[in-house]
DNA sequence: GCGATCATTATCGTATTTTGACAATTCTGC
DNA sequence: GCAGAATTGTCAAAATACGATAATGATCGC
């Protein structure tokens, strides 16, 4: 561990739970002389990515990571182009239904915005940030889906016991197998996996390559009757489409070669599996 | 500056306006090599604070400032405390106004998050992380007149050109002047200082130390009359002094001393100015 | 107001670490 | 599978980050 690492990994020990740290605190846990933890504490202050607090020797996060997530807000492709149609899915849905906003990070799922039906009592906004696994959960598994085959590969050597655990194949084969059915459906399903009696439906979303970036998902209280997905499903797979094309409008796709293809199973344009 | 603080100045890179980088554009401008920018790079990916992007050389912002800015969103204070007043108190205005919360950093004012009364056309709290001039509108004066006095001294003697152009007058004591009057006020009031034709209305919000956190504003479009201006006063302050409330209960202010006096100016609880 | 106490910064010689050029490797698009 | 780019590994030189202590500065209580 390198001490650029050491530096960065500072910013790891803030967490809800313990949201200030002193110097001294940090210090052993860095394996740092009391010297090197200030002069770490002080870098961070002046990027502004710590702020110290009240005035006796507590820090906190501080406003520059704010200011960076705002940035991410304007700046993500995704984000802006999924907002209006979000807006006016939510309108479609029933309450006790919230839509999910995810996207794909290297290896792991984001939720980047959540949009509530009932935006009375809820909190707006306010599961942003929150981390999802990448193998359990609608608005994983549409995105995993979609990855090319290397990166597929990549994570089935990774994590073989964890994707066996989730239900998503006891081999490679298998693996494939899967989630070729997802393509196919141009939807997933799931019930109850990351929240009990919650059922998630969800649609990825693509860069104008036809890379996937991340799935529009709604999560629904309670089960749900055949007609009822089937209503809402083909929303839903109507909104991604809309949202996909937004998204080729704002960066430009200079769409390669695939015009002719039906869009309804994307996947076949980035290769076969 | 030493290497810490390049590292760390590579996330300020990284702008709304040019929010992709590759790592040959960064080096050059850091001043380092191709193989230390790389090192660089490398070390922010594993931090999650950037993120390889498309899979052609160039790097975004990474998935650990969102993570971050939630633990913030879940562990400040102010915000917590705030929230459900600030709901209360957006039924209670007329619509074309925006309710502001805003907090102090070292030497900032940044809002942290913002609230339409009509939140169907607006886009909902998306200008959390702006960061707002420390001199100019109601929301920073509000917080500035209640500094303590040290820290005054220290912004006066760092930026008083500014200050005397923002019309907080042109001395020392001119600045203490004006400040005393917006403490006496228990309310700041601007008309168009930051957006042409809005009326801004701010109130401090205090820690159970009685050190000012943050300050509550609205933004009301266009002119607003006096017996306007008093309603709207007065609700912004009781807000206030309800959110201060809620802050003491959750820090556990162990109230110090002054339970006595009236709460009308809270300033002389923290020192004589 | 003034002094005690804690948080923070400056000092400075030593040695650990980072640095940079280049080679090796991995990854991506065709 | 192959070309070309993106990224990582290697290694000697030396720059600079490190640690212990001393000095400063801020904050609290009296």
């Amino acid at each position: 561990m390198t001490s650029a690492d050491k530096l960065l990994f500072i910013l790891r020990l803030f967490s809800a739970e313990q949201p200030l740290w002193t110097v001294e605190q940090a210090a052993p846990v860095l394996n740092v002389s009391l010297s090197t933890a200030y002069r770490y504490f002080r870098s961070l202050v002046k990027a502004g990515l710590l702020d110290p607090v009240g005035g006796s020797g507590r820090y906190a996060l501080g406003p520059a990571i704010i200011e960076l997530d705002r940035n991410i807000r304007l700046s993500d492709p995704v984000l802006r182009a999924a907002l209006p149609t979000m807006q006016w899915l939510v309108a479609q849905i029933d309450r006790a239904g919230s839509l999910l906003l995810c996207r794909l990070y290297q290896d792991k799922v984001m939720c980047i915005h959540q949009q509530h039906a009932t935006d009375g009592p809820h909190r707006i906004s306010y599961e942003r940030g929150l981390p999802l696994p990448m193998f359990r959960g609608a608005a994983s598994k549409a995105i995993l889906a979609h990855l090319p085959p290397r990166h597929l590969r990549r994570l089935y050597d990774a994590h073989p016991a964890q994707i066996a655990e989730a239900g998503l194949g006891a081999s490679w084969d298998e693996f494939k197998d899967r989630l070729r059915t997802i393509r196919r459906n141009g939807l997933c399903i799931s019930r109850g996996e990351l929240t009990p009696g919650t059922t998630g439906l969800s649609v990825p979303l693509f860069s104008p390559q036809r890379q996937v970036l991340g799935s529009l998902s709604i999560a629904h209280r309670g089960a749900m009757d055949e007609p009822s997905a089937a209503r809402i499903g083909a929303l839903l797979i109507a909104a991604g489409r809309e949202i996909d094309a937004v998204i080729v409008a704002a960066l430009g796709g200079t769409a390669t070669s695939q015009g002719s293809a039906s869009s309804s199973d994307p996947a076949h344009a980035s290769g076969r599996i």
